[in-house]
DNA sequence: ACATCGGTACGACATTTGTCGTAGAAAAAC
DNA sequence: GTTTTTCTACGACAAATGTCGTACCGATGT
């Protein structure tokens, strides 16, 4: 399911619904307007081109729609991390993820679930 | 530098001349041939386009021309992870990394070479 | 010499993406 | 009951992307 590659405007507006759903448009407008600078109806005609792709649905509360989105968090992730892990790294999540930890800091708590993660990846023969 | 980010088709060409560089037109669509179904000019424009955008470079053999490029995969991957890790995870690698780990299989081999990284992170600081 | 083959260059075209502007209706403010 | 604000719908446009077709040119085979 769920196939479709969001492009960049559209993750930004799923991120948006993520963390508040359903939004109006305003309201998606302003959370966006807070990282990058966009108009009003850019949004809005982003929202209803993935109305059409059925990456968010809608209901009417009086004159305004309020949008939402039933992909998950994780499943659209995790389809990006396939189709990257494809085109750019051979197919090997396990070599993306091995890049994508390449320079960075984790904090002590992230170190800890990393290793319990991979403490499960052992542990499952 | 390479702020270019390459789209699909172009990094199919990229890994083809990753593993064979320089390379002719035809040794690269024979490769991506392998994979998809493309014709010969459209690998070929590929490549013009490329050129002109800096992302691959080319010298004359003969009436032959041989393509390749001077982007390190690593910082190639590093860029997308980077975009990806900001349209998608909140901007945090290591959350993308969790993810990437996700349902993957590792070898040992790979478990290993997880785990030898991990340890690195974690004596650091 | 002529046809064929392997190459390149150029242009074209449909789609997708990102961005708005403008028009018009409904609701709210005055 | 006008004016102003708030929303939606629609259409437009430029740039990037993916894909070819056609034209042309030099080398090769016959």
């Amino acid at each position: 399911m769920s196939d479709h590659q969001p492009s960049e405007a559209e993750l930004d507006i799923l991120q948006a619904l993520w963390r508040q759903q359903p939004a109006s448009v305003r309201e998606v407008h302003e959370r966006i307007g807070r990282r990058r600078d966009v108009g009003y109806t850019t949004v809005l005609k982003q929202l209803q081109r993935m109305l059409d792709k059925g990456l968010v649905k809608r209901r009417a509360t009086g004159k305004t729609h309020r949008y939402f989105t039933e992909l998950t968090q994780e499943s659209v992730q995790r389809n990006l991390l396939d189709r990257l892990a494809d085109t750019a790294f051979g197919g090997s999540a396990i070599r993306l993820a091995l890049r994508a930890l390449g320079n960075e800091r984790p904090s002590a708590d992230e170190l800890d679930e990393l290793q319990r993660r991979l403490d499960e990846l052992k542990n499952r023969s």
